[in-house]
DNA sequence: GCAAGGTC
């Protein structure tokens, strides 16, 4: 070792890593510990010889980034200029107020050092961070050498190694940083201050805060991350429930019960599983075609890391990915867990993983399962499992301290401190061992399947007793047994929506779509709270507030897809372009911000895209002087059917269509459509003297002529009450437009908005009828019930065959599904029946008769079609209509009497 | 009053 000893100045991101570097290099021999400027960042100082030049070590940190980007003063003020100036105008890093004693420590303490070697993450912000310091370094000391450490995880062979390698900064990484950073603060300040400014006063929006600090902001991760949240409520609104049905079969036996799940599934086509279903029950017995018994494994977890530790939080706990980090971060602070912000989660070979485990030993709750570990009699140890990701900075989240829970921690930390600590026993812990049993049962050659399970061996869930793995147990079966089900039953189902997106789920979306880092998907999730744009339930569920929803309607109906996640992705390419140098930082810069300058003034032109979105929710303030929307609020009458808001007239813009529709949307939905061939409507001052409740303004419609039939005048002045027949007929004859509901909201309307709206004009919706309204339709009275579910047109008929369940005259009908327009059918007429039968089926033989083999007492239908909703002894022998449509024989379906069916039964 | 990314 010999020459001179030079002074190097070594900065870490974070004040743990100066610690752990400095310990490392020193091996705390010599190590001296002070003060600097900021109460955080402490200097270490020791000697170190880097490959023989003998070195005063000098170890201090930064927190983070040291610089911001921000724009010059005079484009600070929102109205300053004009936000389209914003792609243009000059930005410049400068240190924060809450930085400048740190920037001053690194001042003071380059002055006198030769070298300055950079100990900063080891990734692209880390990098970014590397300049950052060299550039408050340099500024005072033009001579230093640069140098970087290379890590990838603080162990003393890591830290060795990188001091005697040092190599130079990347500043592709930092490049792409840069671009990053301009183009987020471009975007986002433009778009916010522009979307603020138009709806604060177009609109009276409600809120918590004070109207002042309401800021309608705009963020390429904080949208997509609400784009989440809307899509999957437009995906539930725009659901329709569909009905299915499903055969089940049960077997009881002295071991126990098994349930049997048809392999098909269900199905859709009620006439297909019916015939089935009376087919099974026919010939009832059941062979067992199937039996397998397997060992099932399952396996604890990989190593955890952040996201993981924020969903199992919400999960488990319901805690906020906000509030999770918050108590991982005071954790960490008092060295009782691993650093909380990784995305690794596999450990490196060199980890001690048993020395973390004989820690937990003297715990009260899974101390002995730490014992139980550590004992290679148990056979319990297993090496952990690798989730696929490092970030080569930190290892997976881990107890670092022994603890049975400190007298400051809230309930929230003993939770969160149990959970890492339970997980890290569980990763490395044997999986769970099953056995698993399926055994499958032909009857009438449709097959079933019953499953079982027992848990053998619980390794880990013994200590990770969050999840559990459910399982039953069934009684034991061979390969050809025989025997008749307890129950055979029709079932019917109906499709459900999703749920509402949970926090898990939404964390799962965003790091799917890379919206985000491990470190900022919290913030992103509170930012959609704090903003008003959604709500969060107490089962952690998001729903889009009328604001949120409005904003992302506004922008997709004007085509742009800002809210979903396709934006960052693109940034994400073009900053992995220029961190291998494939792209620069300036090409990168132009192409963006150019193509988002354009469209952010196309945005700007089609700004009526979001006032009308926003029309839909929130109300019109005066503050404004309106322009954009005066042609779409003007009240035409309070709504009857909330009767708390009022109906305005409306023209879609994209379509050029009228309607009325009431201003307590979504909540309300009532509206009326116009015709189609309205080209101008205008309220007029002008009250109806018969609609009630009143006042109902008139309205001064202008028609295109050559869409209205001769005989009607192009201008007419007309009340959507219901009394004006004119404007009734010219609907009937137009037609409406209401716009497609493609996502199922808003005036997309459902059929059900037109249905109110024609039912209250007079006009039956299903045999166009004046003179009564749907309601009332003669055509309805006997089968409404098929006619919601199925949309099936039921014009009356020709009766001329019986129902085979029930005995009662069927009505020979027309569909007027998608499916089936046009295809005749005949439907029982008794309504607790709702038998149907397609009539093509009839002349094919598909209606033939089946004896009925199976004991009454051993089957029953449940609630298919509300036939089941009588529990009454069931049909020991059934009629199915023969091709001539006479029925063989039958029995009542309500009391089971064979002298008489059940339109007559004298208990009904 | 605006973004997202570091971290205390």
């Amino acid at each position: 070792m010999g020459g001179r000893a030079i002074n190097v100045l070594n900065v870490a991101e974070k004040p743990s890593v100066a610690k752990s570097v400095a310990n490392i290099l020193s091996r705390s021999h010599g190590l001296r510990v002070r003060d600097g400027r900021s109460r955080y960042n402490k200097i270490f100082e020791f000697n170190y010889a880097i490959r023989g030049q003998l070195c005063h070590m000098i170890v201090t940190s930064v927190t983070g980034h040291l610089m911001e980007l921000e724009f010059e003063e005079r484009y600070r003020k929102w109205h300053s200029c004009d936000p389209a100036d914003l792609y243009h105008a000059p930005v410049h890093k400068f240190v924060p107020e809450d930085k400048k004693d740190i920037k001053r420590t690194l001042e003071e303490e380059a002055r006198s050092c030769q070298w300055l070697v950079l100990w900063l993450d080891c990734d692209r912000e880390g990098e970014n961070i590397a300049f950052e310091v060299v550039e408050v370094c340099t500024a005072v000391n033009r001579h230093l050498s640069i140098k970087r450490a290379r890590f990838s995880a603080l162990i003393d062979r890591e830290i060795h190694d990188a001091i005697q390698n040092l190599v130079e900064p990347n500043n592709l990484f930092a490049d792409a940083v840069d671009a990053r950073q301009e183009i987020d603060l471009r975007i986002g300040a433009s778009f916010t201050r522009f979307q603020t400014m138009l709806m604060k006063d177009a609109f009276i929006i409600e809120s918590a805060s004070d109207d002042r600090n309401l800021v309608l902001s705009y963020g390429p991760c904080q949208f997509p991350t609400l784009g989440f949240v809307v899509e999957r409520f437009w995906e539930i609104q725009a659901h329709e429930p569909e009905e299915f049905w499903s055969i089940n079969c049960s077997h009881k036996s002295d071991e126990g019960i098994a349930n049997f799940s048809w392999m098909r599934g269900h199905l859709f086509d009620y006439t297909c599983a019916v015939v089935i279903y009376e087919m099974c029950i026919q010939e009832p017995t059941a062979t067992v075609t199937k039996v397998r018994q397997q060992e099932k494994l399952k396996y604890p977890p990989p190593p955890l890391n952040t996201i993981e530790l924020e969903k199992r939080a919400s999960r488990y706990f319901r805690m906020s990915s906000e509030h999770t980090m918050k108590v991982a971060e005071e954790l960490y602070q008092a060295g009782f867990i691993s650093y909380p912000r990784t995305e690794t989660d596999c450990f490196s070979s060199r980890t001690d993983l048993h020395a973390i485990v004989q820690e937990q030993q003297g715990h009260p709750e899974w101390g002995s399962y730490a014992q139980r570990l550590l004992d290679p009699g148990t056979g319990l140890w297993r090496n952990p499992s690798n989730g696929g990701h490092d970030d080569k900075a930190h290892p997976p989240i881990h107890p670092t301290k022994f603890s049975t829970g400190e007298s400051r921690w809230s309930q929230d930390h003993r939770k969160l401190y149990e959970l890492v600590v339970r997980h890290f026993l569980a990763c490395v812990s044997q999986p769970a061992v099953g056995a698993e049993t399926i055994v499958e049962i032909d009857i009438f050659g449709e097959l079933f399947s019953a499953s079982g399970r027992v848990i053998l061996v619980k390794n880990y869930l013994d200590v990770y007793h969050y999840e559990s793995w459910g399982g039953s147990v069934i009684p034991t079966y061979t390969v050809g047994q025989q025997f008749i089900p307890t129950s055979l039953t029709l079932d019917s189902g109906v499709t459900r929506p999703p749920p509402l997106l949970s926090e898990a789920d939404l964390l799962t979306c965003m790091d799917k779509e890379g919206i985000g880092t491990d470190a900022t998907m919290h913030d992103h999730i509170k930012k959609l709270l704090d903003r008003f744009y959604a709500t969060k339930d107490a089962n952690t569920r998001f729903t889009p507030t009328n604001l949120g929803e409005a904003l992302v309607l506004g922008y997709d109906d004007m085509g742009y897809k800002l809210w979903k996640p396709y934006l960052r992705a693109v940034m994400e390419r073009d900053m992995k372009a220029v961190s291998d140098g494939t792209k620069s930082k300036v090409e990168v810069l132009a192409t963006s911000l150019q193509q988002m300058k354009a469209c952010f003034l196309d945005a700007r032109l089609n700004k009526v895209k979001l006032l009308e979105a926003m029309a839909i929710f929130f109300e019109r303030s005066n503050r404004s002087g309106g322009d954009e929307l005066h042609a779409a609020g003007e009240i035409v009458r309070r709504c009857g059917l909330c009767q708390e808001s009022d109906m305005v007239l409306k023209q879609n813009r994209q379509d050029g269509n009228f309607m009325v529709g009431c201003l307590g949307y979504p909540q309300c939905r009532n509206v009326v459509w116009l015709p189609r061939s309205v080209s101008e409507a205008a309220v007029t001052t002008t009250t109806c003297n018969f609609c009630t409740p009143g006042p109902v303004y008139l309205i001064q419609f202008k028609f295109r002529q050559l869409e209205i039939p001769p005989n009607y005048n192009v201008n007419h002045i007309g009340c959507i009450g219901g009394c004006d027949n004119i404007l009734i007929q010219l609907t009937e004859i137009c037609g409406t437009g209401p716009r497609i509901p493609a996502r199922g909201r808003g005036p997309a309307a459902p059929p059900r908005n037109t249905h109110q709206s024609n039912t209250r004009q007079g006009v039956c919706m299903y045999c166009q009828e004046t003179s009564h309204s749907s309601n009332d339709c003669p055509s309805q009275v006997m089968g409404s019930r098929n006619s919601q579910r199925h949309g099936i047109n039921l014009h009356s008929g020709e009766s001329s065959i019986s129902c085979c369940i029930c005995g009662t005259p069927c009505i020979l009908r027309t569909a007027n599904t998608s499916n089936n327009r046009g295809r005749k059918f005949y439907s029982c007429q008794l309504q607790e029946c709702n038998f149907f039968v397609w009539e093509d089926s009839l002349n094919n033989g598909t209606g033939r008769t089946r004896s009925n083999s199976i004991p009454a007492s051993s089957t029953s239908r449940s609630s298919g079609r509300g036939r089941g909703s009588r529990n009454g002894p069931q049909a020991a022998t059934r009629t199915f209509v023969s091709a001539t449509g006479d029925p063989i024989s039958g029995r009542c379906f309500v009391c089971g009497d064979p002298s008489h069916f059940a339109n007559v039964c004298p208990s009904r």
